[in-house]
DNA sequence: ACTGCCGCTTGATAAATGTCAAGCCTTGAG
DNA sequence: CTCAAGGCTTGACATTTATCAAGCGGCAGT
């Protein structure tokens, strides 16, 4: 790994914490590699040799089963996906995959199961991240048991819209067959579900969308920081 | 706490592996209480000032929203719950109630984050849990976005069946309400998704199922370790 | 510029799921 | 024993969501 790399790498949460020595020990294992966009990483059932950071770019997570496929969840930097298969010496859950050129660090399994028994700072991070990432899940599974595909489409609006300062205009990040999938639905029900926001002040131009009626949204959303707010 | 208590405490997998002094001072802040039958221990949206263990009986986690409500999941012995509430000092994102009488375990919170911090090998099995807990959700929610109400109860009746040992008849273990709460449909859909699996050899009197034909029933649900497997 | 592909939308229809209401059966209290 | 309450089931119906098919429109490659 080039030195300018090395130090980006330290500096980042997971890693600023723990003992030099250790991350001395860790990195001569590890990559640091440029993927182009649309490459599978991981696939779920396979073992979790290394543990992946997105260190730049976007990861989609996804999985199959019964034929149909569907997205779990989108990894942006700085953050480790598939931490508990690395941790618990399991089987990938989901599969990986970029969705945008993307600079992917890769750490062997084994040097994480031992460092995180010697180095307390370097445990605590992964806690922090593990944590985050369970109450991500649990967030995700309320906003699908309890609410319609509507009113899934209104929060994620929502969000996107305090996301990006609270500006009129948002902007999809990603097609619309992927924010489909990961809000549950098929691509024609995501079209439909634009087309009954209309009222409320939804107006689509392509992955643009307009909001010019944020109250009357928020009345039929009802977002909750219980499941609509990331940091807590 | 009384004696034996401790003692029992200190067997189980979270406590067994730290050292001696933390356990000291982890215990005298704790207390070890018995509950009946739906106690409402904690409740979304409160600060986590406690972490919970289910030591004996059984605890119901669910979520509300949108004038709904679910059950997420069930806690058993011996298994923490909202652990990730706790290592971040968070609030609760669901709420827990007593399903039998339970006896559970709490510590504070403050004292878990302290000693987290010094003791490895307990910082090691918080870690086990929370990895543990995390593939359960992420298992939940591929259960909910790949499969039909039929299909996930179709699971969920296989996995009784191999929990009791392959026999021919399983026992719900919670009212059919419930059930239905937890594979994420309304009572009336669940008698009749009961119905839908009768050609496929599921015959129900009460609380008891019959599965004459779990070849047939295993072509329906297509089980699959990645989802139905809680020790992968 | 043409053209084929692909993402998206729309319509028609089907399937899945939820809602409301009624009735059955068990259970526990009086 | 009687009876009320609650859990469960069933029927009728409404709503939500998926499926299938067609067509639109932008965009990349020839």
């Amino acid at each position: 790994m080039r030195p300018e790399d090395l130090q980006a790498v330290r500096a980042l949460p997971l890693f600023a914490t723990m003992k030099a020595e250790n991350f001395e020990r860790l990195m001569p294992a590890s990559f640091l590699q440029r993927f182009p966009r649309g490459v599978v990483l991981i696939r779920e059932g396979e073992p979790a040799d290394f543990l992946h950071i997105v260190v730049e770019g976007a990861v989609e997570l996804h999985a199959h089963g019964m034929g149909r496929e569907s997205s779990i969840a989108v990894a942006y930097p700085v953050s480790a996906f598939i931490l508990a298969a690395v941790l618990k010496d399991a089987v990938y859950l989901m599969s990986g995959r970029t969705l945008e050129p993307s600079r992917i660090l890769m750490i062997p399994s084994e040097s994480i199961r031992t460092i995180i028994l010697e180095d307390p700072e370097f445990a605590q991070a992964m806690v922090n991240e593990l944590a985050r990432s369970f109450r991500f899940m649990v967030k995700t599974v309320k906003n699908l048991k309890l609410r319609t595909a509507v009113e899934r489409l209104a929060n994620y609006l929502l969000r996107l819209h305090e996301d990006a300062g609270r500006t009129t205009q948002v902007i999809l990040p990603f097609e619309k067959r992927m924010i489909a999938s990961l809000l549950g639905m098929t691509p024609e029900n995501l079209s439909r579900a634009f087309a009954t926001l209309k009222p409320y002040g939804v107006e689509v131009d392509g992955p643009a969308v307009l909001l010019t009626k944020v109250d009357d949204l928020k009345r039929l959303a009802k977002p909750t920081s219980l499941i609509d707010d990331p940091n807590i």
